[in-house]
RNA sequence: GGGUCGGUGCCCGAGCGGACAAAGGGAGCAGACUGUAAAUCUGCCGGCAUUGCCUUCGGAGGUUCGAAUCCUCCCCGGCCCA
């Protein structure tokens, strides 16, 4: 099997190498032959967000280059929690939690890897880590790390200084990461592992030790994280909370999250989210700031990625409804129309005859419908003019009527520009 | 174990006996402008109800006409000392 010796200058060109050890060596490994390598994602959520895509992403890109992807599902470091980048102590997960969120996240990460014929793998640090022995932990691995290494890294450092601490446990992640790619290299032949800039600590911990036990010379490579537009941080709000579980962030939400990229990230993200060739990135790119406001690179995005992570059939299910909800009057949509959309937005029952009869009031709807989070809420948003039924702006005490409800059974609700859901007869 | 400082709404952070549902900032939501963009400006931002009521300031008690604010005990964290 050969390799694209071209990998790394097209991770560079995609904005996707912070840092790596020694780059030459590393290149040079790379085209010599197939590499092992890894990416792990603990397990402290349901499941995966954008956040933890590129690193499977670049995992299938190390695949389609030929290399051999390890995907690790961190049963054993999720138990501990990792303190990179995060300001205060995690709380602990139990057990039960644990092994949900590893099963579904390990679901996850095999739909974007090929496993065919052990093409990659997906292991469970759980296994390795579980029956290791106290006292053959410190002795085997702690030598080898000294605590002065260990308080020189700047998530600990972090920690140190601020008023919560770092508790021992989280303090001891880093051995257990660079455990696992110890216990990686020596059972895979693994010898690069991948991961955010917020984990280049670690890995060089995994790189250090390996060198050290075994004597060898494996490599790491780090991303940087991404960054809003105006380069602060990016916060939990506007990429985390966006999910890879369908049930969490439904397709369609899922496909305009991505429709709502800021211009400026729109080929950052064309380049780290699809695997389209940078040529065309940089022609979807030149083609939309020529045009900004078709939004074509954001629907290039927004479709490539959610095909990605949810497949053709959910993509064109969102698109259709992302067209008859952002499109013409819904008035004018068909019943296929709205029942597509029904399927992709929040739902409610429609209210009964007698109900619709005298006339529902709209306030209860959009709670019910999780568009408001309570009848305050839903009150203001209509007070300042947010909410419209069908596509029409209504007014406080506004009720919905029999002749609201479109093709015997759809009424639409909006709130604000791009919170939609539907009241659904049966 | 001793001392000391602290635990406030989604987050940060003021408040330190009444005017506190609690300053300010951030996030979020809505409106205007737009391109489902950015920037900007405006409003909202515990719950329920038409003046009002209910639940919040680590937990449990207590003092008081009245407490986030005072007292007691407990839980959790920082720092210093042992």
């Amino acid at each position: 099997m050969t390799t694209d010796p071209t990998i790394l200058d097209d991770l560079e060109a995609r904005g996707l190498v912070q840092e790596t050890t020694d780059r030459a060596a590393l290149a040079e490994r790379l085209a010599a032959g197939p590499v092992t390598l890894y990416f792990g994602c603990d397990p402290t959520a349901p499941s995966l967000h954008v956040g933890n895509l590129i690193g499977l992403l670049v995992l299938r890109r190390f695949q389609d280059a030929g290399h051999r992807p390890v995907a690790l599902a961190g049963g054993a470091t999720g138990m501990v929690g990792d303190p990179s980048g995060r300001s205060e102590e995690r709380n602990l997960l139990d057990e039960e939690t644990l092994a949900a969120n590893v099963a579904a996240i390990k679901a996850q990460m095999a739909r974007l890897l090929d496993f065919d014929g052990e093409r990659a793998l997906l292991v469970d640090n759980r296994d390795w880590t579980g029956d290791v022995r106290l006292l053959d932990f410190l002795r085997d691995i702690g030598k080898h790390v000294t605590v002065n290494q260990m308080l020189a890294r700047e998530s600990v450092k972090a920690r140190l200084a601020s008023e919560q601490g770092i508790s021992f446990t989280e303090f001891s992640y880093m051995l257990l990461q660079a455990h696992d790619y110890l216990r990686l290299h020596e059972s895979l032949g693994v010898e690069l592992q991948i991961g955010g800039s917020d984990q280049w600590g670690n890995i060089l911990s995994g790189v250090d030790l390996i060198r050290r036990v075994r004597g060898a010379t494996v490599h790491g490579l780090c991303w940087p994280l991404l960054t809003a537009p105006d380069g602060t941080k990016l916060g939990k709000t506007t990429g985390a909370r966006v999910w890879l579980d369908p049930e969490l962030t439904t397709p369609y939400q899922f496909f305009q999250h991505w429709m709502r990229t800021d211009d400026r990230q729109v080929e950052e993200f064309l380049a780290k989210f699809t695997l389209l060739p940078m040529e065309e990135v940089r022609a979807v790119a030149a083609e939309h700031a020529e045009h900004p406001e078709r939004r074509a690179g954001q629907r290039r995005l927004a479709e490539e990625v959610t095909r990605l992570v949810h497949g053709e059939e959910a993509t064109a299910a969102a698109t259709a409804a992302s067209t008859v909800l952002f499109g013409g009057s819904p008035l004018e949509a068909g019943p296929e129309a709205l029942a597509v959309v029904a399927a992709e937005v929040p739902t409610a029952p429609l209210p009964g005859p007698d109900e619709l009869a005298a006339g529902a009031d709209v306030v209860p709807l959009l709670v019910a419908t999780g568009l408001a989070s309570s009848k305050g809420d839903a009150r203001r948003a209509i007070d300042q003019g947010g909410v419209s039924v069908n596509g029409r702006r209504v007014g406080p005490g506004a009720v919905v009527r029999a002749e609201d409800v479109l093709h015997g059974r759809y009424v639409l609700l909006r709130k604000g520009k791009k919170h939609y859901a539907m009241l659904v007869g049966a």
